[in-house]
RNA sequence: GACCCUAUCGUCUAGCGGUUAGGACACUGCCCUUUCACGGCAGGUGCACGGGUUCGAUUCCCGUUAGGGUCGCCA
C-alpha cells in the first residue's frame, strides 16, 4: 500500500519550529517511500483563523522547501487545491463530519449530552503501537475512569479536533500519523474512534518534542518557537532544514552536514529518538556558516542583499560589479545574514562613524603624521589593488618606524569605521582610491 | 491527583553485554593570520541514583529521582 502522510497545522498566525520538524518528518517519510504528502489546514476555530494564517503556514513550508503533494494552493479556503481527496481546509468538510456523526449516532456509539453530542469511549486499556515508542497501552486517568466518554460535538454544533482529525486522516487514506508526542496519550481516543468508523487506525509514530536549551517547554512566547524568526534572522533554509533533521534523527557515520537528498534516502520512522531535543543555536549558527561558505556567489549576494536592505541599505544605488566585489569579501567571513551589514554596510555609506572606543587609541596624535603618510603612499600607487596595497603599507610602516599594526588598525577604522570585517587590503581595493582618500582625509581632518 | 513517554559530555548524538565510551557544536590553550573568521594541533567535561540478571553491565529488568506530555464543549 503506497504511503500516504499529512500535516495538518492549525492556522494560528505563526509556524512553531516543532511544526515544522513534524512537517519534516512527514515530508522525508513520503519521499523516502515514494509516497504522498498531504497538506491539511485544520481551521475548525473559525474566529481565529485567517486567510492571512494559512499563507503565514504556506510560506513557510515552501521557505525550507517542503512541497506537498496534495493540499491548498492558497491561503484561500474555498480556493482551487491540488489533488482528489479534499477539500483540504476542514472549515469545507461539515457536511462530511456530519455525515459521520450520524452515523455514530444511529448505531448507537454516540449520544447526545446536554446539547453536545459525546462519544461513547471504551472501559478498557487501548494498547496503541507506535513505530517510535513501540506498544503504549493506555489507561484511563482517574479523572476519565469518572467520565469516559467524551465529547465530539459541540452544543453549537462545531465538531471537536478528535472527531474531524480522525474523519479527515480516515477519509484521505492515510496510513501514517507522524506527530509530535503530544497527541500520544490523545492517540487512544483516535483509535477508539477509527474502530467505531469500521476501520483499523494507521501506523502511528510519535516524534519527541523540541525543547528550549533550557529544557523547558517551547512556548508560542519563547524567542526561537517561531520559524519566522529564522526566516527573519538570516539563516538558509537548507541550514535549517538540516539542523532540523539532526533533532531527534542522526544520520550515523559521524555527520552533521548532510544533504537533503542523502537524508530522504536514509530517514526512516524506526530510527528516530524516543527523548526530547533541546534547540541549540549555537550548532544551528556554526551549520548555517558551513552552508553559506559552500553556497553560490550568486546565491549569497541575492540573500545578502535582502539582508542590506533590511536594515535600510539599498545596494541598487551602487554598481553592480562593486556591490558583488564587495560581497565577496564577506561571503567567507559571514554565518549568518544578519551579520552582513556589520561587514559590508561600510561599502554603502558614504560617511563613516567611527566606533568611538577604538578611536580613542587608534586616532591617538602620534598617529597622525604616520597616517598621513600612509594616505599620500595610498594616492601614489599606479594600481589600487591588495597586493600593492599591502606592500604599500608595509614599507610606509618601515620608513615611519612604526609596526605595521600600528597603521592597520587605523587604517580599518578610518575606511569601515569598525574593528572587525573583511580583509583589510581586499577592502581596499573594492573601495577603490576615491573613497578611500576621501575617508583618510575626513579622519585626518578629525584628528584636528 | 491519575495516566503516558523519556534519561550517554553544557547541547545534539554514535553505541544496541566485554569499547582507552566515538563525533559535532560550545568552551579553554597554542599555531596560522598583524582585524574577525576559516584552517591546524592540544585539552577538560558524560553513561542520573539504587537494586537485581550475568563471568561481565552505558547496554537487559525493577524501583527512585528528574524532565516532558495528556486527562477541555482548545487544536
Amino acid at each position: 500500500m503506497k504511503v500516504r502522510v499529512r500535516f495538518a497545522p492549525s492556522p494560528t498566525g505563526f509556524l512553531h519550529i516543532g511544526g515544522a520538524r513534524t512537517a519534516l518528518f512527514n515530508w522525508l517519510y513520503a519521499r523516502h517511500t515514494g509516497g504522498t504528502f498531504v497538506l491539511r489546514i485544520e481551521d475548525t476555530d473559525a474566529a481565529r483563523n485567517t486567510q492571512e494564517a494559512v499563507e503565514v503556514i504556506l510560506n513557510g513550508l515552501r521557505w525550507l522547501g517542503l512541497d506537498w503533494d496534495e493540499g491548498p494552493i492558497s491561503g484561500d479556503a474555498t480556493g482551487a487545491s491540488k489533488g482528489d481527496r479534499g477539500p483540504y481546509f476542514q472549515s469545507q468538510r461539515s457536511e462530511n463530519y456530519r455525515r459521520r456523526v450520524e452515523a455514530l449516532l444511529s448505531r448507537g456509539l454516540a449520544y447526545e449530552h446536554e446539547g453536545a453530542i459525546r462519544f461513547k469511549m471504551s472501559r478498557e486499556p487501548v494498547v496503541i503501537p507506535d513505530l517510535v515508542v513501540g506498544n503504549v497501552t493506555r489507561e484511563l486517568t482517574d479523572r476519565e475512569k469518572l467520565e469516559p466518554d467524551f465529547v465530539i460535538v459541540r452544543s453549537d454544533g462545531q465538531p471537536v479536533f478528535h472527531l474531524v482529525n480522525v474523519i479527515d486522516d480516515l477519509e484521505m487514506g492515510i496510513t501514517h500519523v507522524i506527530r509530535g508526542e503530544d497527541h500520544l496519550s490523545n492517540t487512544a481516543k483516535h483509535i477508539a474512534l477509527f474502530r467505531a468508523f469500521g476501520v483499523e487506525p494507521p501506523q502511528y509514530a510519535h516524534i519527541p518534542l523540541i525543547l528550549n536549551i533550557d529544557g523547558t517547554k517551547m512556548s508560542k512566547r519563547d524567542k526561537g518557537a517561531s520559524l519566522m524568526t529564522y526566516v527573519e534572522e538570516g539563516y538558509a533554509p537548507e541550514a535549517v532544514v538540516n539542523y532540523l533533521c539532526l533533532l531527534g534523527w542522526s544520520p550515523k557515520g559521524n555527520r552533521e552536514k548532510v544533504p537533503i537528498k542523502e537524508v530522504i534516502e536514509l530517514f526512516d520512522l524506526p530510527q528516530i529518538l524516543r527523548h526530547n531535543a533541546r534547540f541549540d543555536l549555537n550548532k544551528l549558527h556554526w551549520l548555517n556558516g558551513e552552508y553559506i561558505k559552500e553556497m553560490s556567489g550568486d546565491r549569497f549576494h541575492e540573500l545578502a542583499v535582502h539582508a542590506l536592505a533590511r536594515v535600510g541599505i539599498d545596494t541598487n544605488r551602487y554598481d553592480l560589479q562593486y556591490v558583488k566585489a564587495a560581497l565577496d569579501t564577506c561571503k567567507q567571513k559571514v554565518k549568518l545574514f544578519s551579520e552582513v551589514p556589520t561587514f559590508a554596510d561600510f561599502y554603502f555609506k558614504e560617511e563613516i562613524d567611527h566606533k568611538a572606543q577604538a578611536a580613542e587609541t587608534d586616532f591617538a596624535p602620534e598617529n597622525k603624521p604616520r597616517l598621513k603618510q600612509l594616505r599620500d603612499a595610498f594616492a601614489q600607487v599606479a594600481k589600487f589593488d591588495a597586493d600593492t596595497l599591502n606592500t604599500t603599507l608595509k614599507g610606509v610602516a618601515v620608513s615611519s618606524g612604526a609596526s605595521v599594526g600600528v597603521l592597520v588598525h587605523p587604517t580599518r577604522l578610518i575606511c569601515t569605521g569598525r574593528t572587525v570585517g573583511p580583509s583589510l587590503y581586499h577592502l581596499l581595493e573594492v573601495l577603490g582610491k576615491e573613497r578611500v582618500l576621501q575617508r583618510f582625509d575626513r579622519a585626518l581632518e578629525q584628528m584636528g
